[in-house]
DNA sequence: TTGTAAGCGTTATCAA
DNA sequence: TTGATAACGCTTACAA
């Protein structure tokens, strides 16, 4: 940005100059109108209303409090996928309406572009902020270093836990195992599953051993912990459920993989999604060949966005909102503490699953 | 935010004093990398990584430098309505797109609770950014006089026209006028109009002369120009036109603001509406009543969103993501000039219209 | 190639 | 109630 905006940029001295008092006073009028006469601070702010004093500069202020008031919210991915994301729009719905309430500027910061490279975003480190949001951030990430460096007050949410930093997030395995416990209630014995990504690798195809044991996110890992449980105390072997791994959160993915899953000689009866996006566009496909939800095919989706319930999507609500304000909450204290919030979710049911046929 | 983090902060000055070199050369070890010999730069920033300095604080150096590294995106609305928004997102992309290819951060501002009041955010003020872009502001907006007085560059996007600051929109009347030329080339004769809101008294209900004389908003003062100037030079009265305003741009304004139109001794066959999320919401009411679409009713859009083309929704495609490029490229240009950026649109034709009965 | 010194515009402390 | 004065941590001529 240019500077010739800054045609000598009037300040509290010239302010001070003007009505004749220091400079210190004129602060004071603004930051602490007690400490002076009414009078005199009505001269002084008529003053700078004439003068074209727009009151402290930030960056000055920011020098000499030491505070910003501005937190930062680091996604993980680039910003033009997260403003397609019904979920973290609404973390940040949440996010925001805090940060309104205290009167707290909000940056967003994305990690995206920076994931491949492995190099933080600049913006992290230069960022005039108080504190930062983690946003389902993954643990390898440079970003997750840099923030911690920065020595401001950090918030987890969702991804992924960090020793000493506070965290929001759900009971990913618990809610996962009772999704698939419902659908076990229901009769159903021939299970697929649609993974997200375990990986930043792009990767589409069936999530093999070696993946398993190395996946990248907390929150996939739980989730399909859940699953595999629940499963296996019906008797289902983690071996005999076709799991398909999708590189993006998105409807057409979720639309591709579960081609993968209904493609087979025992045609799974119920599908387990790993969000309500990739179930949502697995129906697509499902209802595409033919078949009928729930009579042929049950899904079960995860996270409860919007579209799920005109989609009469079965799914796991998460409480996004309440991530955000929970978050903001925590950075606010910052109590140095290791407070943790694990979210409550809840079942819900619709017309997506029914009986196993 | 807690200081309890600043135990004492590690600063160029002790970075200097380890290596044994000046406080000018340590900030040179980052700033200007060529100024010195390698030998000595590593030597600084291995000293530096070891007592933990995490870089050049970014108050200290906006003071210093003038520059704070970041832009700010100012909405009228509440960020809560703004994320729900698929026009207001899309242009917020783009401006995140641009901001990520210039290391610059994001802060967003919502104007949103303040219109109420009149009082401008304090973050408005306050937030260390080096511009603003205004989304949409009302032009009795106190955010406008703020913006202004901050004096640094800004810019608008589609509301409102500023003397001496850039602007970046599209022609809203000469959208409307095809739109409505659509359908009269298609033979209607009978229209209603779903307007957005003139004023920001939450009124739902006709749009009465006394408020089309008083509109706030530019973009909607247009387009209802452009539909207008259609319909009269069709030799329809626009006193024969009833028009519905609606105080919210949601699916479920729309949805019910249409019944008031339909709702006539002789219904209109065509739906002129200024959001594709108010048509959206009306198609749905139009098919509630047992109309068919387009054979009984014929609509049209405005905006292009996402969901204009799984809804089969003729409307004018904005390029939102290119009013955000465009904003941001001309805060960084902040020639001073007033140049203005008005985008094309395009008629894009589905099945949500057809002949007249 | 490195160092000196003067800001940048505030706030905060403490004395008047 | 008001005012010196000293930070705040950095950048940047300019000098060595």
């Amino acid at each position: 940005m240019t500077r010739q905006y800054d045609r000598r940029k009037v300040t509290l001295k010239d302010v001070a100059a003007q009505v004749g008092v220091s400079h210190t006073t004129v602060s004071n009028a603004y930051i602490r109108p007690g400490q002076l006469s009414a009078a005199l601070r009505e001269k002084i702010l008529a003053a700078a209303q004439e003068l074209g004093y727009t009151g402290p500069d930030p960056a000055a202020k920011q020098l000499a409090t030491g505070r910003a008031g501005a937190l930062g919210f680091l996604f993980s991915e680039d910003l033009p996928y997260a403003f397609t994301d019904p979920a973290i729009l609404s973390v940040l719905n949440g996010v925001a309406r805090s940060c309104d309430e205290r009167e707290t500027d909000l940056a967003l910061i994305s990690a995206g572009s920076n994931l491949r490279n492995r190099t933080a975003p600049v913006s992290l480190g230069n960022a005039a902020v108080d504190g930062y949001i983690l946003y389902s951030v993954a643990p390898d990430s440079r970003c997750v270093m840099m923030a911690q460096q920065r020595n401001v007050p950090l918030v987890v949410v969702d991804q992924p836990r960090l020793n000493g930093v506070p965290y929001v997030g759900i009971d990913d395995r618990g809610s996962a195992y009772r999704a698939a416990k419902t659908l076990l209630d229901l009769g159903h014995r021939h299970f697929g599953i649609l993974s997200l990504k375990t990986a930043h690798d792009g990767y589409f195809g069936p999530l093999t051993a070696k993946r398993r044991d190395n996946i990248a996110h907390s929150t996939i890992a739980m989730r399909l912990e859940g699953y595999v449980l629940a499963l296996q105390e019906a008797g289902i072997a983690p071996e005999d459920v076709p799991t398909w791994e999708i590189p993006i959160n998105s409807e057409d993915m979720g639309a591709q993989g579960v081609r993968h899953l209904l493609n087979r000689a025992q045609r799974p009866t119920a599908i387990l999604a790993m969000s309500d996006r990739v179930a949502i566009g697995a129906m697509q496909t499902i209802r595409a060949l033919g078949l009928n939800i729930p009579q042929d095919v049950s899904i079960f989706g995860f996270d409860d966005i919007p579209a799920a319930e005109g989609a009469d999507l079965s799914t796991i609500h998460q409480p996004h909102e309440r991530k955000g304000t929970e978050a903001v909450r925590l950075l606010s204290a910052a109590t140095g503490s290791n407070e943790n919030v694990i979210l409550e979710t809840e079942l819900v049911l619709r017309g997506s699953i029914g009986p196993a046929a």
